[in-house]
DNA sequence: ATTTGACATTAACCTAGGTTAATTTCTATG
DNA sequence: CATAGAAATTAACCTAGGTTAATGTCAAAT
């Protein structure tokens, strides 16, 4: 992990940690949550632009999102990237069971960013002791799965405009649980670049279709900020599900 | 289910079952194999091109895969498909833990396949009695997530013929392990439109990217058979990583 | 206040892949 | 063996999105 990140003395109680009503530990009983606070080995700050692991790599530890911005994403030979996948707060990050194998990803921070870390040694222990983690666990990589056949689904079968519209809607939806009182405008951190690199096409072109979709008053996007104009014709024009997208188990 | 499918009559106890190879119990101990066992609800045969669950409807039952291939797909309300992914003998199929949310995606056989069924119900109950179950379920979702990300990074940000280099390459790695005696020639029971909803092109546009790839003497594709006539010029083309894609862990 | 570099915007042109539609194999079934 | 539906193949034409390149805007750093 990159120098400048540092480790906080703060460490706030997992019971008392704000992510958890989005995340992991979402239906553990309070006793649990204790009981597992003991594995996690720390809480660290990174600024934006900070490769959290690089794709090829061992990487020995496993974090919670607790706030910030995080893409995960893949680079080729030709050195064309594909942006996997967006991880919010709550989210789990660099779930890859197995510790001897290389990252088959990278992860970035776009923006100042506090992680919960879990040191992977520790992890089939946690397993075997707390089984319901591993249901909860199983649950969250269930969903990022369904996930990323939507984004699958984006790419692979519709148009610029239908692509963009899912990607602001999905993430719209994600980052409204975090603030409550959001209205209709979000923090949106990526650059027409990284859009592009999300939905599989050009920057030029997604900017050409972002004028599109600003002069149609589907959405405005400036500034690193995300106002949603229309929501009901952006969710019919992407063939938008909210289900697909929620972390939260119905119950 | 469609109503053609049986349930057999003959079950193979777990412990001889020749996918335990493959999949899920492969590092459990014969005892726990056992006990597993008893969650089991039967054992079914189903011809080619049975729905075996759909889109939007609640779905009860897990499986693992036996023999057959499978195909995972969304539908979209233009009428447009998207493979998601091929499942195969020794995967895990329809794992999606909570019974209540409707599945997202719908799965197809596209050959005579027997699959395990599991009821959902006891899903749970085997998870808290079995951690390393629970355990080799996580290790299974997770490199789920690792082909879907392939497929995003294919279809994103290849064209045509890389694509096709690396559906091919996937699946013959996929399959090998089943028929250790194949050489280069395997059953590929996918029509060309089967291919072009899974890569992002038209079944026109796959019919000329197969012509070309023919002409050059990398693969061969007929009657149902797909002969890989240049291995290494295909993994070039592809950008193919063999790791990415296997279902075994390394130990 | 100015410089610098990252990011956004636009225009002109081009091509990979889509569309339509006709023709030719297959393959399953009576 | 005859037939029908599914699948493959091909050609002619078209367009969504890619490419290149120039210009504008903003914010951080000196």
């Amino acid at each position: 992990m990159n120098t400048r990140a540092k480790k906080t003395n703060h460490q706030t109680p997992c019971t008392l940690c704000p992510v958890r009503q989005l995340g992991i530990f979402q239906r553990l009983p309070e006793a649990e949550v204790i009981k597992v606070q003991q594995y996690r080995s720390g809480q660290c700050v990174l600024p934006a632009k900070t490769l959290i692991y690089r794709q090829g790599e061992v990487h020995n530890h496993l974090y919670t999102m607790f706030t910030g911005w995080v893409m995960l994403y893949k680079t080729l030979s030709n050195g064309s990237r594909q942006i996997l996948r967006y991880v919010l707060a709550g989210d789990f990050l660099s779930f890859q069971p197995d510790a001897r194998v290389p990252m088959t990803h990278s992860a970035q921070t776009l923006t100042e960013t506090t992680l919960c870390v879990f040191p992977r040694q520790n992890l089939m222990q946690l397993f075997n002791e707390h089984p319901e983690v591993a249901a909860q666990i199983t649950l969250i990589t269930a969903r990022d799965i369904t996930l990323s056949y939507e984004y699958l689904v984006n790419i692979g079968r519709k148009n610029a405009r239908e692509r963009l519209a899912f990607l602001f809607l999905e993430i719209y939806h994600r980052v409204l649980p975090q603030f409550p009182e959001t209205g209709t405008t979000i923090m949106f951190p990526l650059t027409q670049e990284d859009i592009a690199d999300t939905v599989g096409l050009t920057l030029v072109h997604v900017n050409r279709t972002l004028r599109s979709l600003r002069e149609e008053g589907l959405v405005q996007l400036s500034h690193h900020k995300l106002t949603i104009l229309d929501y009901p014709r952006l969710v019919s024009l992407a063939g938008f599900n909210v289900q697909s997208v929620l972390n939260q188990p119905l119950l």
